[in-house]
DNA sequence: AATTAGCAATTGTTTTAAGCGAGTGCTAGG
DNA sequence: CCTAGCACTCGCTTAAAACAATTGCTAATT
């Protein structure tokens, strides 16, 4: 259990390193504790022996360490107040009515990692809830139709078909069976239906019933694996000054374009979580901040990715922030 | 006019020079030219006074003028043999029947990035010219539809339209007419044929007619400004050791995510075209290849951009091969 | 007239040494 | 328990020196 004091001294040195980027000396410290800086010092040394701090040198002032950020996150932290001016430009998308949701809230992360300069992940409403709602074809020529499938929810997928020797009628009779027998079935859910209760039903109907049967499960299960995906500011990692070795930089902005790792920051909780470091599986050099949002059906993750010495509580406010308006 | 010799050295400068990044010595050329190394200071002085090499101090070896490129590129490149390798990789992708032509272009693009360490940018086909087929609604709710637009090329875009108190039956109305009047219309026309044909007459008919034309007005408006775009490597620029500084990484990262910039490489000529440094618009210290593909009516670009020292031969007969590939 | 050998001169890079400054740990005294 | 004081450590900056690569020029050679 840390006293008072060594508490004070470990928020001072996490906040101090967040905005300085620089080593915290005993000096720094005992200005605005009053006392001497050997008193600074010999606490110091217990906050190290607790592994909340580090040296990077023997001589070096002490920079927190992942224990350390933890420790500040969990017990420390104060909420920091919304900044009008974050507040204000946040605002301007909220009020802006005609704008669907899903795109409130990726405009709003763009805005966020702007204002914040780190990196703003949306992970898309997957639409494995959705229940289909309608499923539409449009001739093309003689060898190709478009199947048009939408949801309840307004998703829309869509794929070409190519149907050589299929007669249009055949394809009609499909799309109607699919019609009247899987609309309103979740999307996870339509391709075993397609299976044992279309699949009986054309194979008897319609000639090249294995084409088609194919080219539709094929089209649900795109839409169902489709998750949308922003990224925003993926160069800020650049404009932090601790990332400032090209290898580092390399295998960063290399990870933020592995379409499946950023995939897998997906939120589980509805709680705004912290992870710091080795703590995620993104990189170790990192820190996420993640929630899962959820409009109506549909649910999805947004994150704010850093670096370790990321301004937790403001970061936090803006999330919690957004998160209170999307429900409105 | 350059002499023989002139030539040879100047080639022999650009080759080695791509290949190993660093400075080319006489003494490196006279082994190769069995001449000595005196011979060909002078012979360099003389090519320096002309422009086409260049010293990066008074004793460093020299290195190729943007002239200097450019005069390889015209007049001493001798086209490349595709090696084995590269034609097996790419001829997976040709193979696979089942893909539509725009997705053999993208995967073609992005195994060319990972074979050369260069980005590859394919410019999508634009939808301008592509002809209506057919305008789908399909209700949401008691207030929202879907509106998809499918083209004649199978190109399909949808919108969600708002409908508060417009009756489905007006909806429909609308739909029909523009299902009767304008299919077949090219894209780039719809707008203005909805302007002074549509727009008439459902002011007759329709009591909302406005709300409705603004919303069918904006589906197309989108449909014809969106182009599709693929970036393939954009890390790779990071691999070459002359972007070695984090901030010309950060610039040249943050011109490749601007997509304004990066649609602006589009391709004019279905020649295969080099643009070395500042002869190119997006970076001074690039070069860009690119060249205008066609598929029936649709056209694209792909390009290849990657330092000034760029493989060019090889990266030519990639593209040459790719482009003679598509026409099949 | 063209080529070449030889050599001084230039410049970047690496190495070494010295000095500085920030900061710590420890000791001894308040 | 706190603090003043001080020796010590270590990174960073600067200066100087030694090195390596390569050129330009001159004079000799072919």
């Amino acid at each position: 259990m840390l006293s008072k004091r060594q508490k004070d001294i470990l928020k001072i040195i996490v906040e101090h390193y967040i905005k300085l980027v620089r080593p915290v000396s005993s000096n720094n410290i005992c200005k605005l504790l009053n006392c001497s800086s050997a008193t600074i010092r010999n606490e110091m040394v217990t906050l190290e022996n607790l592994g909340f701090i580090e040296k990077m040198h023997t001589s070096s002032g002490r920079v927190p360490s992942e224990k350390g950020y933890r420790y500040y996150v969990d017990y420390l932290m104060e909420p920091k107040a919304m900044t009008g001016e974050d507040m204000l430009k946040l605002q301007t998308i909220f009020h802006n009515q005609s704008l669907p949701v899903n795109d409130v809230i990726a405009k709003s992360m763009t805005i966020i990692s702007e204002l914040t300069n780190y990196t703003a992940i949306v992970l898309g409403s997957s639409a494995q809830e959705n229940r289909l709602q309608q499923v539409e074809i449009v001739p093309l020529d003689k060898e190709a139709v478009i199947a048009i499938v939408i949801t309840d929810k307004g998703h829309v997928e869509h794929k070409r078909i190519e149907v050589p020797n299929v007669s249009l009628d055949e394809v009609k009779k499909t799309v109607e069976l699919i019609n009247n027998l899987v609309v309103g079935t979740p999307i996870s859910k339509v391709s075993s239906k397609l299976e044992f209760e279309i699949k009986p039903i054309i194979s008897k109907y319609v000639k090249q019933h294995e084409i088609l049967y194919q080219a539709f499960y094929q089209a649900f299960n795109d839409f169902s694996h489709k998750n949308s995906m922003q990224l925003s500011g993926k160069v800020n990692f650049l404009k932090q000054p601790e990332f400032d070795n090209v290898d580092k930089i390399r295998d960063i902005i290399t990870k933020l374009e592995d379409d499946e790792l950023v995939r897998s920051v997906k939120a589980e909780d509805s709680d705004i979580k912290v992870y710091i470091g080795s703590e995620n599986e993104f990189d170790e050099d990192v820190t996420i901040i993640k929630t899962k949002y959820t409009i109506d059906d549909e649910s999805g993750t947004i994150a704010i990715i850093g670096p370790k010495r990321m301004e937790y509580n403001r970061v936090v406010s803006l999330l919690e922030y957004l998160k209170e308006n999307i429900k409105r």
